[in-house]
DNA sequence: CCGAATCCTGGTAGATACTG
DNA sequence: CAGTATCTACCAGGATTCGG
């Protein structure tokens, strides 16, 4: 395949020449939330041509950092998974992308808001040492779509869908309450007061999570 | 300039609308290490097309990373240098480079081997757990470069160039020993013993200096 | 010499249609 | 569902040229 090279002897541009090509860091992102399907992934990259989802695909596959795995027999179906070096990318996407979510206020007309990009954002606003020997379960719902968070021990795992035992469930009603509780715009009262949010569990860990997911 | 979009909301993918194109994030690295004119770049990137370099220059001033400035009078110079929002971009790209570097044994045919690389890896390399309060100023010669060290109260600086006043002088005199030294191949002893280093100063900093830089 | 702009070529991405 | 195929548009690579 020899993809471009850079003709350098440098770390970085080894990362560049093997995730460096457009749209390859954003497919790595969403496999960061498990193993996925091709249509999982045209979901959750809805700009991306088709085209170059396979061609990209290949090559992480290729370059070691994702394989391709038929499921037994009655699911017929393709899952992409990450590899033990492909997952090790996770802290550089999280600093990647918690330095461009500087310039991230307001989505920009056409943007699409994906449960993986909303997944990465918590990943990118955790901050471990606010964490630290706890043990909680957040179930976020964001009108569309539901992120389950569960810290165990001062660590994170984060994936789209329902938490199955969450500590407390936080439902956004009207505007961006968790955006603005991550943000530092609005406390954990005023989300509460404003009804912007209604909470199942005890309001009291809204504020720990106002404290453990900030940017 | 409408750089192409991923028409996604998510920090990761306006950091690559940023500085995902070919060659930007190698440019930051390069000007990570200060002021820098476009000869000194085209240097430190023997590959790059001299138009892909004026117009990543002109993105990277155009997205607010880097400024150009002309030098006063005399030196009849232009300089390109990265703003604070650009030098924040060091942690994200330290990351990237240590998870390139792990692939990274030997140069392939071709590459080059620059100051700039070879600063870069020294960040990468570096532990700040174990420089805790140290400070401690290296010049490491690697024959047709020398690059300068300075930590001070645990935190690095780094350079092309001499050092003004070097604890230890690490020369190369063959092989690869620093590179050996931090990717734990070979121990001081090893390499004050097989004749492939000399150093100046005292000879038990080697093995500090080894401890703070490892991969 | 420094700092580019210009031109041409070829490769990569985007958009959409199509298929096992 | 999981991709190929095809076509177009754009971007990168390489060489040359140009102005201060």
């Amino acid at each position: 395949m020899a993809t471009r090279e850079y003709k350098q002897f440098c770390g970085l541009a080894r990362a560049m020449e093997m995730v460096g090509e457009r749209w390859s860091m954003l497919i790595v992102r969403d496999l960061l939330n498990g193993p996925r399907r091709y249509t999982d992934l045209r979901k959750g990259l809805p700009a991306i041509p088709t085209n170059i989802l396979s061609t990209r695909l290949k090559q992480l596959e290729e370059a070691g950092l994702a394989t391709r795995r038929a499921l037994p027999h009655p699911e017929r179906a393709v899952v992409y998974e990450l590899t033990e070096y492909g997952r090790d990318l996770e802290p550089a996407l999280i600093a990647l992308g918690r330095w461009g979510a500087r310039t991230m206020t307001e989505p920009r007309p056409g943007e699409a808001i994906t449960a993986e990009a909303v997944a990465m954002s918590f990943r990118t606003a955790f901050r471990p040492e606010q964490a630290q020997d706890t043990t909680v379960g957040f179930e976020a719902r964001m009108g569309a779509f539901t992120i389950r968070l569960q810290i165990t021990d001062g660590s994170l795992a984060v994936g789209p869908g329902m938490h199955p035992a969450p500590d407390l469930v936080i439902e956004r009603l009207s505007g961006h309450p968790v955006r603005e509780l991550m943000s530092g715009s609005k406390t954990p009262a005023d989300v509460l007061a404003d009804g912007s949010v209604r909470v199942e569990g005890d309001p009291a860990l809204l504020g720990r999570f106002a404290e453990m997911f900030r940017f």
